[in-house]
DNA sequence: CTGTTAGCGCCTTCAC
DNA sequence: GTGAAGGCGCTAACAG
């Protein structure tokens, strides 16, 4: 029958190391100039024997700090999502920071709970990919903790905003293929109200190209064959070269490969291109030229920008831009 | 020159709607049935007057919890991981808790870390996908909180594992292409000795089928041509019908597609099979018959037995799982 | 129905 | 170089 564990506090090492609670806990804050040598050793003693962890919360209602910083993504399963999650990560651990990554799933009503549940002072700071607006924001986080924005470009946010170059990127790939001849374009996407960085993507697309097609996939429930089928029709009911654009690695990944085989993408009357940030997309046909973004870079801005926040430095300028390539 | 925003405490709501702190706290509790409506009402007033948020921090050193749940994976990236994450959220999310992914990027030293943070009080549970030996989960966590282990089987460990059945659906796989006449097995996979599952995998394959080679591949840095080649060589050096068995998702989709493109695999001389959590693989080839696992309902699982246990109930089995399926 | 009070575990002056 | 004591914001008895 084993005894509840009784938890050591800063109370039981003092008296079994047989100093004072302050002391202990000049000790645990590294103040150990401050202390001769001999009770520093007995502290450590203590410490091991009673396999005592200071109490953060109990830390954290004098420091007011607690060292962790909340990522908020609009989506666990995207790989950009995880690749900004290790570029914060790794630069907020160097700093003795620790990150964590909560998920929105692009729910309104779980972004507002998980925003309050950083509100309630167990975090230092937020990385966020917002999926409310810039208002709820400022509803749901009035503790002045140091806010960042990542992947979406909010007008009048009063936060710093890391963002990828969309609309310049699209419009230099959609140059380049009107270039090589390719003057139409079938651009594969969600629904393009939906997100800023969509329509940027459209935008820089429609900034050079006249003929377009916009095909619409519903993210959730979306017949394959039927948009397949479709992209065939389109492929196929001109003679003009064009080009497959997909703002999004999924639908790149699930309808480019087929065509591929099936010989209607053959890079002479048709070919493709579209937003790819893993190295997936490229092993379809290595020929193929694709956007990528850097979302590792783009967390690890995050984070290093939170830092200097953290310690009281301003950030100047107010939006980040972390370019993606074409090639 | 905007004021350092004060922020409301308990006594600040007190006493802006003439009460005392114990009433705001039973407010803020739901006790409201020993209250007044009239006095609810003025707290409720006073509280949104202040934009008071309570502090969870000095709420933890009573209750003794933060209804925070940490699921340590070893790497954010995989999909599967990301599914398990989202698994654990809903399920908890319903029960009034909350989950947070910390990602030990499969390095010792920083689940070790990881896992100090959980311990130190902040955290109501662990889930953890372990990289580090039981032993080490032991010497990092010595408060008594639930502990639940995910896709790793351990032997001894003291905690509920919830896993998947890899030797019997790699067995059953195996099986079913020994019987439509493919006899021989490439298995490629990462280094085979680095993790469990894998060796379990393997072990499925083993068990019924006699010739097999297996292809190594390094995580971090591999040729991917080297690779490539080398299975264009094992495919092409044998009249003996064969099986491609990817014990990794990953190395299905970097592999096969061009191997099928190529008329390698025909499905007559040679086909492919192997672990597949996305639909991403399913979209190859229609006809190609995978494994999936069910990471959502793992993550789930791993939640509900969670909830339980900080409910004080006791879990039975020590082993659950969660079946994988070959179809 | 409502208020008073004693801590939770820790850090931080202020003394010695 | 070390200790005593107050208080961070909240909850949970215990009174009334």
């Amino acid at each position: 029958m084993p005894e509840k564990k009784h938890i050591a506090n800063i109370k039981d090492v003092a008296s079994v190391a047989k100093v004072s609670t302050a002391t202990v806990s000049r000790y645990l804050n590294g103040n150990l100039n401050r202390m001769s040598s001999k009770t520093a050793e007995r502290v450590k003693v203590a410490i091991e024997k009673l396999e005592y962890v200071p109490n953060s919360a109990a830390r954290q209602m004098i420091t007011k700090s607690s060292k962790m910083i909340a990522l908020i993504v609009a989506n666990t399963d995207d790989y950009f999502s995880t690749e900004v999650f290790k570029g914060v990560s790794s630069i907020l651990e160097s700093y003795g920071y620790i990150g964590m990554m909560l998920d929105s799933d692009s729910d309104i009503v779980r972004e507002r709970k998980l925003m309050s549940v950083v509100n309630s002072n167990t975090f230092d700071g937020l990385i966020i990919q917002p999926f409310n607006s810039i208002g709820s924001i400022e509803e749901s986080i009035h503790r002045n903790i140091p806010i960042v924005i990542v992947d979406r470009e909010m007008d009048q946010a009063p936060w710093v905003q890391v963002i990828t170059n969309n609309y310049e990127v699209s419009r230099e790939a959609a140059s380049y293929f009107m270039k090589q001849g390719f003057t139409r374009f079938i651009v594969l996407t969600s629904k393009l109200s939906a997100a800023t960085n969509r329509r940027e993507r459209y935008r820089g697309i429609e900034s050079v190209a006249k003929n377009i097609e916009v095909l619409e996939v519903s993210e959730s429930l979306y017949n394959h064959k039927e948009i397949y089928d479709n992209l065939v029709k389109l492929l196929t009911e001109s003679k003009e070269r064009t080009v497959i654009f997909a703002l999004k690695e999924r639908w790149l990944l699930e309808f480019v490969p087929n065509l591929i085989l099936k010989g209607y993408i053959d890079n002479v009357k048709a070919t493709a291109t579209g937003f790819a940030d893993t190295t997936m997309a490229r092993q379809i046909e290595p020929k193929m030229k694709l956007i990528s973004q850097d979302p590792f870079l783009m967390g690890a801005g995050c984070a290093e920008i939170m830092v200097k926040r953290l310690k009281g430095e301003v950030q100047k300028e107010n939006v980040i831009v972390v370019p993606a390539t074409f090639h």
